[in-house]
DNA sequence: GACAAATACCTAGAAAAGCTAGGTATAGTC
DNA sequence: GACTATACCTAGCTTTTCTAGGTATTTGTC
């Protein structure tokens, strides 16, 4: 039952993560809603999308976390490394190429 | 040993096919280098990609093909349907949802 | 006090789709 | 005869997203 949602989503998550992680250190729950916000109502992800994507980053040493108690609760903040960055410029990076090229195909000769 | 391209290429290959046949008839060996010019060289799909997915797509009811020999040898020419361009607008659409949503993220509050 | 909702975390499993790496056969050129 | 370009195809791996659950604490309401 995967894929409801449409398709060109292939490494959004990630990169989203990285961007949101590389201005504020958040905890994941935060980031859930983030998202929404960040894209405009764009884009959504559930915790369920978030979660592994920040486990998996961590585990590649991309994402660092400190575990914080507020209020009585527990939230894990997560940050960027230095690796971290370096995933975020090279997928920065091809998005761009994609995006251009897409864009590229769109355009020419389209509606014409 | 897949994927050894980068991310955000979901999707892409079908609406770069949808969108390269909605403007003419064309075959797969002609599709293959048709995208790397229309993209720009930014995106390039071997043939491993192509054929797959145009068979599904005429599966799908997307697309309909007729076999015409040139020069002795045999092409198979595809062309859209009324629901190819349908899909086609759907995920036009969705490509610029998404697109939009990352661009918004990406750009907001950044190298200010 | 009981109850619901919001907060905050997590995992399992399925499904899809792209990519690499092969393979076949014909036409034309040297 | 050999090699390249053309033109088609399939198998199988891999990755990643998504849905759908589940747990526990705090807060607010009746």
């Amino acid at each position: 039952m995967a894929q409801s949602n449409p398709p060109f989503m292939s490494g959004v998550p990630e990169l989203l993560l990285l961007r949101l992680l590389d201005q504020n250190e958040m905890y994941g729950y935060e980031l859930v809603r983030s998202i929404k916000s960040a894209t405009g109502e764009a884009i959504s992800l559930g915790e369920g999308v978030i979660y592994p994507v920040l486990h998996s980053l961590e585990r590649n040493g991309a994402l660092k976390s400190r575990r914080k108690a507020v209020g009585g609760r527990t939230r894990v903040y997560y940050s960027l490394t230095a690796k971290g960055r370096k995933r975020l410029e090279k997928l920065r990076g091809d998005w761009h190429r994609i995006q251009g090229g897409v864009a590229c195909a769109l355009g020419s000769g389209g509606h014409v």
